[in-house]
DNA sequence: TCTGGGGTCCTAGGACCC
DNA sequence: TCTGGGGTCCTAGGACCC
């Protein structure tokens, strides 16, 4: 059987770990900038607060209410979740971290219950994060029972009997379906299709000529044939990114420059911790897409192929500023940029040519050295010139917390 | 005034080959 | 006037997920 763990309000939860007192009353936690609702506690939501909903939108619901905001901390949540996933792994050998706060787990053992009372009361016990465990015999019905389990206090939902499953998939909207979104179920449901059973009795050929095999996969899923095994193994990612959206507009191709120098600096380091090289670079800007003016909105967007795929974190943002000189246009304000790395191959696993130089051992050793002194003095101490040197950000976080579990002055203190 | 970030997979259609 | 058949590979765009 699959079992899915699914964290409850994982952020939320994660800020309530260390501020106990807030374990009873409405919190949210905020996307970059401050500018989106990403998580909500239960009384949040019961406040009408939306999923996704931009903070000013909120602003008089949060102010009536009382709401405790915070800004998003990404290494505190990513600590938790190793933790997590250290526990579970436990009760599986099989077992597939499927993000920050899910995981599937391949157990065999026949008391399913029993397991799944374990479970939540080992990683509320040991971590203290509250979480919910559906079971199925697919990955897709794991995640409906999930979603059950969800609204039960105990938890926890084993979907294992023909007839019950029969009934939920019947009450079960497309919607709600995991890996349907809008575009594909409202397809659907103007179709006839309205429920998970009506997606069951769907001829296979009308799938596959209105949709694609992963639609009629996910029909498979719903009648227990398992079409998307766990993989214990995680693959290697396939492409980094690092973008942002800025609080305030920017107009100067120099400060645009240094921001893009940034993202390109941040990507190569992703790219280094996994001993990767990178043989395709892209470099994007957008306009502000809220902002309400007649002319259309500009998004520009280049890619460039190394010669020899790099790690250079010099090579990386000189091609990276060329790329935004291709696509800079003078008189817009840009609200977001990014550059991305694909094509990715293994730090000794690459084609060489006979074009390039021979002082790329003299480079390599360069970069080990900005490594070195990065990770033993901290982030930023050693910079390529053309980056933002004085850390103006044009990024937000009024609210965060404090990095409770990463560093020696954030650590709680405890009067005994 | 203020609207996130980072991924994966599939497919149609174009470009190319003999 | 008349112009084949059978492939592969790549990519942009669109869908999905958290």
């Amino acid at each position: 059987m699959i079992f899915l763990v699914d964290c409850n309000n994982f952020y939320v939860s994660c800020e309530r770990l260390f501020r106990p007192e807030l374990s009873n009353l409405p919190v949210v936690v905020l996307s970059n900038n401050d500018g989106c609702i990403i998580s909500r506690s239960n009384e949040a939501k019961k406040l009408g607060i939306k999923m996704g909903e931009p903070l000013f939108k909120a602003k008089k619901i949060i102010q009536e209410n009382k709401i405790n905001v915070f800004s998003s901390n990404f290494e505190l949540y990513g600590e938790i979740s190793n933790r997590i996933m250290k526990e579970l792994n436990h009760f599986s050998s099989s077992m597939e971290i499927y993000s920050i706060d899910e995981a599937f787990l391949d157990i065999d053992f026949q008391d399913y219950n029993l397991i799944c009372e374990n479970i939540v009361n080992q990683i509320n016990n040991i971590i203290g994060i509250p979480i919910s465990v559906g079971v199925g015999y697919t990955k897709t019905l794991s995640k409906i029972a999930g979603s059950i389990a969800k609204k039960l206090s105990r938890g926890y939902f084993v979907l294992d009997n023909t007839v019950i499953t029969k009934n939920i998939l019947s009450k079960t909207s497309v919607q709600d379906i995991w890996g349907l979104g809008n575009r594909y179920s409202n397809t659907m449901i103007n179709n006839g299709i309205k429920t998970a059973d009506n997606l069951v009795e769907t001829n296979r050929n009308w799938i596959l000529n209105k949709f694609n095999i992963n639609v009629l996969r996910t029909r498979e899923e719903l009648r227990g044939i398992s079409c998307y095994p766990i993989s214990s193994v995680s693959e290697p990612r396939k492409s980094i990114r690092v973008s942002r959206s800025f609080k305030k507009d920017i107009n100067s191709y120099e400060n645009l420059e240094k921001y893009i120098s940034d993202f390109a600096f941040l990507a190569s380091k992703k790219l280094r911790n996994e001993n990767k090289r990178t043989k395709e670079l892209s470099v994007f800007i957008v306009t502000n897409r809220f902002r309400n003016t007649s002319f259309s909105n500009y998004m520009g967007f280049q890619k460039y192929s190394f010669i020899v795929s790099t790690n250079s974190y010099i090579e990386i943002i000189r091609y990276s500023i060329l790329m935004l000189r291709k696509i800079f246009k003078g008189g817009l304000s840009y609200k977001k940029a990014g550059v991305m790395l694909s094509n990715l191959s293994l730090e000794n696993q690459y084609q060489t040519s006979y074009l390039s130089s021979n002082q790329d051992n003299k480079l390599d050793d360069l970069m080990e050295k900005i490594d070195y002194l990065n990770d033993k003095y901290g982030k930023n101490k050693v910079l390529i010139s053309s980056q933002n040197l004085y850390h103006k950000s044009k990024i937000d976080k009024k609210r965060l917390s404090p990095n409770y579990l990463n560093s020696w002055s954030d650590m709680p203190n405890i009067n005994i």
